[in-house]
DNA sequence: TATTGTTATACTCTATAACTATA
DNA sequence: TATAGTTATAGAGTATAACAATA
């Protein structure tokens, strides 16, 4: 059955990988737009969704969003001044700085959550069957077992 | 068989949307990586890509990119600098710069589209009729017909 | 007058390096 | 010494407004 395997320029292969590219782009664009309704950037909407789900050491933001601790100073600064964030000691460790988000920014980070419908809503036109092939192809394309 | 439809707290919905979001920010760490393989930075790799497919006055890549056109001036310039675009002279109207690549530029714009194979190697692990199904998902939830 | 591209400006994000306060 | 967070700095992307050349 390898007569199955696509070849390098495989028709559908590549509609596929442009399918994907588009998909992307329109994903970053809605969240754009949803961080941009509450006034945010798209890295402050990031953070503070991070935070959401988990508050965390400034540090390890950083290891999450893949860049420099530096960066984290200032985007917390501006959450923060907007009542979004705020900074919490740590009990053990007097270096270390928690962001959490404030009930404002919890609310913010929901309302966030629930803008990026695009996804959702067209999903909801497979039935479980299809969900279910849909889910194994992105976890097998990302690598998950 | 309204009994397929996902309501709203579906897990396996939910499952598929936050697979579609690790998939974005895999797709766009990917990109980025790629692009400063080369030296470049994402944005810069972006027009890049896109002239490769077809020369355009800077107006348009500004719509393409869904962004201001003064910013495309400076991007220009630095894809300018270092040889891989050069402006043209529109023939109908004056006003108008196109800006086409290099033949360097063809080249690199080539090996950054080729680099991106964290999407195509993995569907080479699908079936024909996988890779339909898959294909049908994506452009569905895109609103393509 | 309207349009194309540019310039000027201000803000944000980013990486790097140096600094501080803790450990 | 080493680590967490910050500050300082410089380059790049972004939007806004004003400008020159052309239509």
């Amino acid at each position: 059955m390898t007569s199955t395997r696509p070849r390098r320029t495989d028709a559908l292969t590549l509609e596929v990988v442009e399918l994907i590219g588009a998909v992307v782009a329109r994903y970053h664009e809605e969240y754009e737009q949803a961080a941009g309704r509450h006034g945010l950037t798209g890295a402050q909407a990031r953070v503070l969704g991070l935070l959401a789900l988990d508050p965390l050491p400034m540090r390890q933001i950083a290891q999450r969003l893949k860049c420099e601790p530096s960066n984290i100073t200032g985007i917390v600064d501006r959450l923060e001044a907007r009542g979004l964030v705020e900074r919490r000691p740590s009990p053990g460790d007097r270096r270390v700085k928690v962001a959490a988000p404030t009930d404002e920014g919890t609310r913010v980070a929901e309302s966030l959550r629930e803008s990026l419908d695009f996804a959702r809503e067209p999903l909801a036109g497979l039935s479980r069957e299809e969900r279910v092939v849909f889910r194994d192809m992105l976890r097998r394309m990302l690598g998950v077992d």
